[in-house]
DNA sequence: GGATGTTTCAAACGAGCGTTTGAATCGTGC
DNA sequence: GCACGATTCAAACGCTCGTTTGAAACATCC
């Protein structure tokens, strides 16, 4: 019988086989990406590493903990570096209240720095996010909730704090629309060609995105509430 | 060598085969929303279909055109929904400028009726519909595009006469935003449990989620422009 | 420089995949 | 009641999948 799967690692390991995770989390970045989770095969990827075929069930235990690893890998610093953002707002503006504005910057900039960020992988890991957020799969589910309970949380409150005339529920239904527009967005410049019409050059597209975003989502945070029959369907047949 | 795959249908086939072709989409439309495309394979599909394994491939040729069955059924109908919707709505104004949430009714309107229809899937649809949004595999991209070039080229015309402050650049990039808000929420009420609390009861949930994403999409779309500086990144590290 | 534990490797495993086949069955018109 | 095309069916095809195996290679410390 071989050496077990490794349950906690030496202190001798990192060296050398710290490259051959990160390689083969780069490549899944990237794959992920390209392909999705499914379409994705553990041969293609760990050629495109240049790994063993072994390799991913050796140091990840299987295909779906990979995965798991390639979001926590950005995912997680990324909303800490959210709420410490939004607590840094909090604590310069003393007493004052936060605008809907700020509050929205501290979730938007830390992904916009993420995906200009080409050491940590740049678009290519917002575009697996945003695909992961329409996935079905439990084990994605479950693991995304967790990712994000925290963050979803604090920023609740702060908004709760900035909009006053929303209800807690309400405010609830619009941070979920926030959250749809900012993944849907993130996940595909390609699907941008739903649209006939391409966009021009502009210096940076992902840049660009955010911020024509953030006004667009604050305008939706701060509208008034709607008196719920807006839409008649009885107009039709 | 047995029959040829049928390239066109006879008279005779449709009293019976109308059924199988029925009862696979109906099962594929369930199973893609549950575990997505990839994820589901023809033998368990067939199986809930209750039919023989070689029925997809007899009926529709493969498990890819299949799908675009499944999305073309709904989908056409409710494109060209929308579009007579508009249109019906720019005949009632007579010359009258129609403003941003009647246009935006004649969008959301349709998608709605349909996922109060059970008859036609309900949400089961509209849930395949925002998965296949986020997908990258290049046979779903180019048929949603094609699928909705006319459609959004027709509210594009629209939404730039209601809304004269707006390029139409800016503009694109915001019914970008719109599609991504509206199906991000269409494609998951279980992607709600990402925010911690949970919707109550509220009579039917898919309804209530239109009426609620109304208001928030057109404040969004009537946002003056940003001043595009507003997310300051130099602030962090 | 042998012992020990970690990492890589080529090969194989069993299972499941989408698709094809050719015969059986069905429904209809003559 | 037979012929014929449309449909169904059980079986198989060839292939790829995620994972496991056990030996080889490597690093580290005494």
């Amino acid at each position: 019988m071989p050496v077990q799967r490794p349950a906690r690692r030496s202190p001798a390991m990192d060296a050398l086989s710290q490259d051959t995770k990160s390689r083969i989390l780069d490549a899944a970045e990237s794959l992920f990406m390209e392909h999705g989770f499914e379409a994705t095969s553990l041969r293609q990827l760990t050629a495109a590493a240049g790994v063993n075929l072994a390799a991913v069930n050796y140091h990840f235990g299987s295909k779906e903990e990979l995965f798991q690893a390639v979001l926590t890998r950005r995912l997680d610093p990324m909303n800490q570096e959210r709420i410490a953002l939004l607590e840094r707002y909090e604590r310069e503006a003393g007493g004052r209240q936060l605008s809907c504005e700020k509050i929205l910057s501290a979730m938007l900039i830390p992904a916009l720095r993420l995906s200009r960020d080409e050491r940590r992988g740049g678009k290519h890991f917002l575009r697996v996010l945003g695909r992961a957020y329409a996935d079905p799969a439990p084990f994605i589910r479950t693991f995304l909730s967790a990712q994000y309970a925290e963050m979803i949380s604090r920023f609740k409150d702060a908004f709760l704090k900035a909009l006053p005339h929303l209800t807690k529920q309400e405010l609830t239904w619009r941070l979920h629309f926030v959250m749809g527009a900012l993944s849907y967005t993130l996940a595909g410049t390609d699907a941008l060609k739903l649209m006939a019409q391409v966009i021009p050059d502009e210096k940076d597209n992902d840049e660009v995105l955010l911020e024509r975003l953030a006004p667009f989502l604050a305008a939706g945070l701060k509208a008034p509430l709607g008196d719920a029959k807006r839409l008649e369907l009885a107009a039709g047949d």
